[in-house]
DNA sequence: ATATCAATACCTGATTACAGGTAATTTTGG
DNA sequence: CCAAAATTACCTGTAATCAGGTATTGATAT
């Protein structure tokens, strides 16, 4: 029988060569490449893709959403499994959109890994649950699609004046949407944005 | 001949299995137990304290070096080796001060970890080169004690009077402290301190 | 000893942010 | 189609930040 071909996608050295011994382990998978950076997998060509690729999102410089959908139209046949830190709406919904196959958490077991991988080459899907908007508690799901736009570019430093030039729309109404981010998340100044924004790692 | 007992903390349970199989694949290794929180290694009384145990820094709730100050006052015969995803001179002193015995990327190759392991247990140290003052480029490290004290109440959301009254000095004078910062960090806002504190990890 | 740096404090003027409204238009969902 | 939400825009006043100085005191290092 032939082996589930993997190559695996991530900045850290030492959780390649544990994901690596994780995955040898079985007799039916077969990691035959692993790259620190989406630089070098880009650099390079597979004459035959393989099966799967196991990426984080994470990733320094072009970041894992990015490198799926470059994998994703270069290499149409192979699977994307998304192996990350954190879990939540902003990243699965990210991965989602990118045509990925599966979103799963580096706190899961060597075995739940093993067995999306499998389900995956099935074609099935694997992602957690979104969490339900209305019962959600942190506020930023209630943040509509222009609020979010406007939060990273105060994020970004910039003043109220240079995002509505950017915009095209007026520094009254960049204030406004200043203000409706700052209730709904129940914050009161942009330096309590940008701190709320890390900790949800945007 | 002995095997050299190994306890591994970390909150990923993914980098828990991986390390253990890298390590486990040498006879001269064994890991005896691993824990995802330190709540769970503190409730935990060994009766043959293990040879070495490897911290991750930042661990949720109670960090790896509270743990490692913890395990070297219950267990002194033990050795400590912390495994972090950054190297900086914040994490890497705070881990000497609390005893460690040494500090290593999480960027090792397998090779390096065990090498380094073998090292520590003939009682020599393994911690990276602090990076010179003088010849930083960063503008870190050129911050004085009060700068950086400053520097993390504005991070905390609070205005420049708060932090006069909370440090019982003049207004201008935390004005003039946050000019300097902004100066040596090379920034002009407060929301990119912000971000330059969290790129740092601060 | 003296030059450099850290910490302190003050001044001014311009710009920006924040809090509290109101309100029109457009988009979207059921 | 209609209600709700999103996006837009404006007004006012207060508070805070930012940028540009100057200047004194004490510690520290060569």
């Amino acid at each position: 029988m032939k082996k589930i071909s993997i190559v695996l996608v991530d900045d850290h050295q030492l959780f390649l060569e544990g994901m690596e011994r994780i995955l040898e382990s079985e007799n039916e998978f077969s990691v035959i490449n692993n790259f620190q950076s989406s630089e070098k997998l880009m650099a390079t060509n597979f004459v035959s893709p393989p099966d799967l690729f196991v990426l984080d999102v994470e990733i320094p410089v072009i970041n894992g959403i990015a490198l799926c959908q470059y994998i994703k139209e270069k290499y149409p046949s192979s699977k994307v499994l998304f192996v990350s830190m954190y879990v939540n709406n902003q990243f699965v919904r990210a991965a989602k959109e990118a045509d990925a196959d599966g979103f799963i958490s580096k706190n899961s077991s060597a075995q739940y890994v093993k067995q999306s991988i499998r389900s995956i080459l099935c074609d099935n899907k694997i992602f957690p649950a979104l969490i339900n908007k209305t019962t959600s508690n942190n506020g930023l799901l209630m943040l509509s699609k222009r609020e979010k736009e406007i939060m990273q570019l105060i994020k970004a430093g910039k003043t109220s004046k240079k995002i509505a030039e950017e915009l095209f729309i007026s520094e009254f109404t960049v204030e406004t949407h200043r203000k409706n981010i700052f209730k709904k998340l129940k914050i009161e100044s942009s330096v309590q944005l940008v701190n709320f924004m890390h900790e949800h790692h945007m």
